[in-house]
DNA sequence: TAGCGATATGATGAATTTATGAAATCGCAG
DNA sequence: CTGCGATTTCATAAATTCATCATATCGCTA
């Protein structure tokens, strides 16, 4: 994961390209939980986020490097604490439109399937 | 990648990992170029595709069947040829808010480097 | 300055995705 | 039914990402 380079950089990269780098960035379940914690308060301390995944420290840092490296997210060192927030609004509108998709296309499969026992409730 | 299973079946299976998948299913440029050429028609046949993205056949074939298995494409075989179309209209609206998420990042890091020479032009 | 809490970075094996080419399948026409 | 164009599937090596743990760094306090 270290020796990743910026995801965006380079004139020459097409755009399609681009937008690409910018879902990898997103295509991990704990950056989607920690982007959706973060778009849910102005700002949230590290040691909360700890709290909230349950992750390792190290382990939620490598997830937060990776966010960070993909401009999702900005931090502010104050003390011996980091605060973390979005780094753009409409970051959470990502989110916000991917869950109108996952919407459609569960209920779409769902009925299409006999029973929908196998699919994920449509939780908030 | 054939013996990849459904990204978004099990129902207790949280929002935000199938979200991941989602977004998993989008995070190659060559299916965002195949995704951005079917938004912009009701329908495409394979052999445009091909014409369009210069692949082979089986590599294009291949990341179709990633499309497809994350719902965000349908397949019409009408005699021997294949069309295509999005499967939903928010796929679309998707990757617009993520090129208005784009612009604003690239905007953002062009103005904190003393040149712009390395980040992507901003084509439609 | 040393110690400590908080957090980030480095290293590496395991898992997954991508790239690529061979082979199979589908549907049509003769 | 055979041949053929169009497309898909299969197989596998290479590349990338993920998971995990050890180590380093940052800032504060005594």
């Amino acid at each position: 994961m270290k020796s990743q380079s910026e995801p965006y950089s380079d004139e020459h990269r097409p755009l399609y390209e681009v937008k690409a780098n910018l879902f990898k960035g997103l295509a991990h379940p704990l950056r989607i939980r920690i982007l959706e914690v973060l778009s849910a308060a102005p700002e949230v301390a590290v040691s909360d986020l700890l709290a909230e995944t349950g992750l390792e420290p190290s382990h939620l840092s490598q997830h937060l490097s990776v966010l960070r490296r993909h401009h999702l997210v900005v931090a502010d060192r104050r003390g011996s604490l980091v605060y973390y927030r979005l780094a753009y609004p409409q970051v959470a509108d990502l989110l916000a439109v991917s869950r109108s998709l996952l919407v459609d296309i569960l209920e779409t499969t769902r009925d299409q399937l006999t029973g929908s026992a196998t699919l994920p409730t449509l939780q908030p």
